[in-house]
DNA sequence: CACGTCACG
DNA sequence: ACGTACGTGACGTGT
């Protein structure tokens, strides 16, 4: 059974006030005081200690008055301000339960009593247990509630059961309404029966049972009581009423936002903040202590030839690449074999016939980022492949926030490495990369990461370095004519926006055109006084400056980016050669960079002719590529929903077929319009849907997209048990896993903001699909290039844009090259649904669409 | 260096 | 009661 702490927040923090306050006054260096903090955190320290929760929520008193005012004017009256130390500190309070990641909760209109009887009586699954020094609470003890009473200020805690309070009181948990109706509460200015105390009280209700008991059988007691009960029973009725907590109040906390998923670090800064030096010590540090920070021993050694001992087993290698002066610069190697490192010059490197027969072939090489060490060779004619193991990758597949060697060392604990020349640096560091390598795969091992490390990322490497080597031709004659193009369309466009307004601005400055927008021309803003498109859409018609925006907008980009933007990266060779990068996506796919040619425009005609200026090298032709529909496929699969995989088993277009199960109507009778709502429905269930999202992508009302949203699980059924699923087993370990095992880390799920945690729902359920997309195209990347080495093809793979794989094709090679792609795309992974893909070839990019 | 914007899948 | 579709990279502005 999952636990659940519920705290009296308020009467915590009094306790905690009363406890602190009399002996030493506690503040801040500032002044601020903290002692009812400090002892408020002692006690959740305890109490989460001793239950061990698996939700948790502290609830608080709002300030002003509630129902049960209304019932007796005087509730809570006569109480004596709250000292104003103690006021400053309920902010803290709210601050130190935020820092710790704590869910809190407090409405106007309801006391803590309230919320905590409500959120207890509506979640009868899980053992509850309530901390707090309020007896009222005792009433909602039940055989899965406890109440844990703060005893001798606050070092003690007491287990308040069914059993213990039959012990203590001889009361039922439900009499205790009726015990306070009684004797009243002092504190909260019930009054009760006069003259009646615990004692009396508890007779009378062994008696009893009840207060409507006590006076129904008033009778049957002797004395002056008899009188006094009789003449004070309306107002027993009433304190009662008042005593009674409430367990139907509106506190909408789900158990979501009751994760119990503490954030150490963030709560750490909080008490440095606040100077509770003692409570931050406490919190054990992620930093590995000075002590275990060892400094790595190895022999150095600077060699004209390298040991032959290095050819056996595994050795790292490092580039050395540092320029010491303008006209200076070191190039070598350093490798680390065992113990043992050695440093290289260059010119030393190109003379050892065995060293190079050992780089160009020997596969049980370690290095970081090899392919980065590849190229580096390759501008000195040498040839470095066949590689065991990049730490780069294996330590980014364990954890992707690791994105340098000095990270991968902090969070591996591994020892430091030291130097005072760039070779001796590179030396410890190929020596340190012996020892990462046997750390980190142990690591990918647990992580059940070995698979995807061993068969995917590593093999890839290589095949990525090829890419980037042989780059893409470019025709620089088309780019040059569509910059001139552009440059034009711009200085016309621009003139006549300036023609509208009274001043010159700068066009690409959104500021400043937000200015002109919504103050000078006076068009209705947004509350982000945003300009994008989607506003610039919803503002078309209103006033002509928007259609010259919005061409002006599309034109700058084409020119900046694009015409003139690709130009910076033409090399000598006339190809442009972009880096794939294996370790920056957090779904497993690939980026590009320097530049980016997976955002080549395609969707507009216009933005499309970019495409012309790339084209085959001579001789050659341009292939492309791509999966159709590969990202529905593989949650067709993964959901094992039998809707879809059977429309894609007949071929069906999918968009289509879904209109038809929204809007219930045959295939030639969904309309176009039908059609594009049926694929953003598609396209949202991929990304994580949500109706807000799905309203805003094609203008219909949030309640509208739910509707669409309720119809599509309800002709997949599948799907919605596959998103809920995935999203429990994302709560349920912080990660979400592809069909290859690739690992995304997901800590979103357990945040105290509702938003973030939807997102971090979202980012789960999409990145097994988009992950599992990656890894398919990645695997069929690795059959291709097998398969063209094994047929012997002069042709070459030289982009990837996610879906899509992009050949530099031979003459003569079209019908083998469009059968091995198709063939080893369409088998790359064996999902439920046939995999289809389908190549096209021209004389340029954009004529392979 | 962060932000807004817009290009792609 | 609040504000959202997932994943990227490059450009220009403005601090």
């Amino acid at each position: 059974m999952k636990k659940m702490l519920l705290v009296d927040g308020n009467s915590m923090l009094f306790r905690a006030y009363y406890a602190t306050a009399y002996g030493r006054p506690m503040t801040t260096s500032n002044g601020i005081p903290t002692n009812a903090v400090f002892g408020f955190s002692n006690m959740m320290h305890k109490a989460i200690e001793i239950i061990q929760p698996d939700y948790l929520c502290v609830a608080f008193d709002s300030a002003k008055k509630n129902f049960r005012h209304e019932l007796f004017p005087e509730y809570k009256g006569g109480r004596k301000e709250t000292p104003e130390d103690l006021v400053a500190q309920f902010a803290i309070v709210r601050e130190f339960l935020d820092s710790w990641n704590l869910k809190r909760y407090e409405k106007e209109g309801i006391e803590a009593d309230d919320i905590i009887g409500t959120i207890a009586s509506s979640h009868p699954e899980c053992e509850i247990a309530i901390l707090s020094s309020d007896r009222d609470l005792l009433q909602i003890i039940d055989p899965t509630t406890s109440v844990w009473l703060m005893k001798k200020g606050i070092s003690e805690l007491e287990k308040m059961d069914e059993a213990a309070l039959m012990e203590k009181y001889q009361i039922t948990p439900s009499q205790i309404v009726d015990l306070k109706g009684l004797m009243g509460d002092a504190s909260d200015n019930i009054p009760g029966i006069p003259s009646v105390g615990e004692k009396t009280a508890i007779k009378l209700l062994k008696q009893f049972e009840t207060v409507e008991g006590v006076i129904e059988h008033v009778d049957e007691v002797k004395g002056k009581l008899h009188d006094t009960i009789v003449s004070y029973q309306n107002q027993a009725i009433l304190s009662k009423k008042l005593a009674t907590i409430r367990k139907d109040a509106d506190v909408p906390v789900s158990m979501d936002d009751m994760i119990y998923h503490p954030d150490l670090q963030n709560l750490k800064k909080f008490y440095l903040k606040y100077e509770m030096n003692s409570l931050a010590r406490r919190i054990e540090t992620e930093e590995v202590p000075e002590s275990t920070k060892s400094e790595i021993e190895i022999k150095m050694t600077k060699v004209r030839s390298c040991p032959e001992s290095f050819f056996n087993g595994n050795t790292s290698v490092m580039a050395v690449d540092e320029v010491m002066n303008l006209l200076e610069s070191v190039q070598g190697l350093a490798l680390a074999h065992g113990h043992e490192a050695v440093y290289m010059d260059l010119d030393d490197v190109k003379n050892d016939k065995k060293l190079l027969q050992y780089l160009a072939s020997c596969p049980n090489k370690i290095g970081y980022d090899c392919k980065k060490l590849m190229h580096w060779a390759d501008q000195y004619g040498l040839a470095i492949r066949g590689f065991a193991s990049d730490l780069m990758i294996a330590s980014f597949l364990c954890d992707a926030s690791i994105q340098n060697v000095s990270q991968m060392i902090e969070k591996f604990e591994l020892p430091l490495c030291k130097g005072e020349s760039a070779q001796e640096r590179s030396m410890s560091l190929a020596a340190l990369l012996i020892q990462a390598d046997q750390v980190v795969n142990q690591r990918l091992k647990e992580m059940e990461l070995t698979h995807v490390y061993q068969k995917i990322e590593m093999p890839l490497i290589s095949i990525l370095y090829d890419m980037e080597k042989a780059g893409i031709t470019i025709d620089v004659d088309t780019l040059n004519q569509i910059a001139e193009d552009t440059l034009h369309q711009m200085n016309a466009v621009s003139q006549r926006i300036m023609s509208y307004v009274d001043e010159p601005f700068n066009l690409n400055s959104p500021k400043q055109l937000a200015v002109v927008l919504f103050d000078q021309l006076g068009l209705p803003a947004n509350k982000k006084r945003s300009t994008s498109v989607e506003v610039l859409e919803k503002l078309q018609g209103k006033h002509p400056i928007i259609d010259d925006l919005m061409v002006y907008r599309k034109v700058a980009k084409q020119y900046s980016t694009y015409a003139e933007g690709l130009k910076k990266y033409i090399h000598e060779d006339g190809r442009i050669h972009t880096e794939f990068n294996q370790c920056v996506t957090q779904t497993g796919r690939l980026s590009s960079t320097n530049p980016n040619l997976q955002n080549i425009s395609v969707r507009d005609e216009q933005s499309r002719q970019i495409r012309k200026a790339f084209v085959p090298s001579d001789d050659h032709v341009l292939m492309a590529c791509d999966y159709s529909q590969i990202e529905l496929r593989v949650l067709a699969h993964i959901a094992d929903e039998k809707g879809l995989i059977e429309a894609f088993v007949h071929g069906l277009d999918i968009h289509t077929k879904t209109a038809m199960d929204l809007f219930q109507v045959k295939a030639d009778e969904v309309t176009s319009l039908m059609r594009r709502q049926a694929k953003a429905v598609n396209f949202g269930i991929v990304y994580g849907i949500s109706d807000f999202g799905l309203a805003q992508q094609i203008d219909v009302t949030r309640k509208q997209a739910q509707e669409f949203i309720d119809r599509y699980f309800e002709s997949y059924p599948n799907i919605l048990t596959y998103t809920n699923s995935t999203i429990e087993e994302c709560k349920e370990h912080g990660y979400v896993k592809t069909l290859c095992g690739r690992r995304r880390e997901i800590p979103e799920i357990f945040d105290k903001n509702y938003m973030i945690r939807e997102f971090g729902k979202r980012a789960a359920t999409n990145a097994r699909i988009q992950g599992t997309a990656a890894d398919l195209i990645k695997l069929a990347m690795i059959a291709i290039d097998q398969r063209m080495k094994k047929e012997n093809v002069h042709s070459k793979m030289i982009l990837q844009v996610h879906d899509e794989l992009i050949f530099d094709v031979l003459k003569g090679e079209e019908e083998l090259m469009k059968h091995i792609i198709e063939e080893e795309m369409i088998h790359a992974m064996e999902l439920k649904v046939p995999l289809v893909a389908e190549c096209k070839s021209g004389t340029s990019w954009y004529e392979v669409k």
